[in-house]
DNA sequence: TCCTAGATTGGAATTATTCTTGATATTGGA
DNA sequence: TCCAATATCAAGAATAATTCCAATCTAGGA
């Protein structure tokens, strides 16, 4: 155990989170989320949180999840028509979706870009999200 | 009937695609999205079809989406879990969803600009997908 | 302690989409 | 032209992810 900075690393809930009951399903479904920073489906978060709660039932853990993203501690990414899944990256970022392995990458800004320095944004626009998916290949290294 | 070059404009599939059999469905179909160029769910499509073909099921209407967007005639669009979009604009470009009139505009990347430019792509990564999408208002104007 | 609002549960319901099957239509070759 | 092979279509059944519902349960405040 050591004194990291940024220490949400599989352990709690944020120390506090206003208007967020913290109750042992949330804590469990927000560390399984945080200590495997994978892109997790409802059920295959389901699986990992039975290991602790084996009676925590499949819509629970969807409401949790919802919960969670509502409060903004986690995202909801969707891929094509694929199942969501969640990912406890929060700040603005993309995903790259290799097609070979299936695995998901985050995909970070460069530093200083901005939206409207690359896209014809319609005048007056106001921005609330943005979602940016990449699918494609790794090439063999 | 005319001889524009580049006729696209709501009356035909276009001239030759390889080893795609022009049907009327398929046609009509086709017809219907560029004829209104918003972006319509596989139920709309079939509602709108359904003025010229009306014993067309909605199933045909989602096999010939699905041929049209194989095809790169058209492209399917998701936002969040909603039902698939499908859109007649087959540039590279992103959407813009307006949270209050629930309307989607096409979004264009500005010219010369490279998705390397403003993300920071795994290295070796190769392309072959790209789905941006925002979400906002459109300030009142 | 008791009450109440909010949380959890399991199962039913919903909904978009895909699958299945049999009927039809179209194509290319004899 | 006729036939066989193949592709398409239609209708409804099946699927799968997610949400809804009604019945408990729980925690925290009065």
């Amino acid at each position: 155990m050591n004194h990291r900075l940024h220490d949400r690393s599989a352990n709690s809930l944020p120390e506090a989170c206003p208007g967020l009951r913290m109750t042992p399903q949330r804590q469990e479904v927000y560390r399984v989320l945080m200590g495997r920073r994978d892109h997790p489906t409802a059920n295959e978060v389901h699986s990992r949180v039975k290991k602790r709660l084996p009676n925590i039932s499949l819509a629970t853990v969807y409401n949790c999840l919802e919960t969670l993203v509502d409060h903004g501690l986690i995202r909801q990414v969707n891929f094509e028509r694929e199942s969501s899944r969640y990912c406890p990256n929060v700040n603005e970022h993309g995903h790259f979706h290799d097609a070979a392995s299936g695995a998901i990458h985050d995909i970070e800004f460069k530093p200083g870009v901005n939206l409207a320095d690359f896209l014809d944004l319609p005048p007056g626009a106001v921005i609330e999200d943005i979602e940016i998916t990449l699918r494609g290949k790794l090439a063999a290294s």
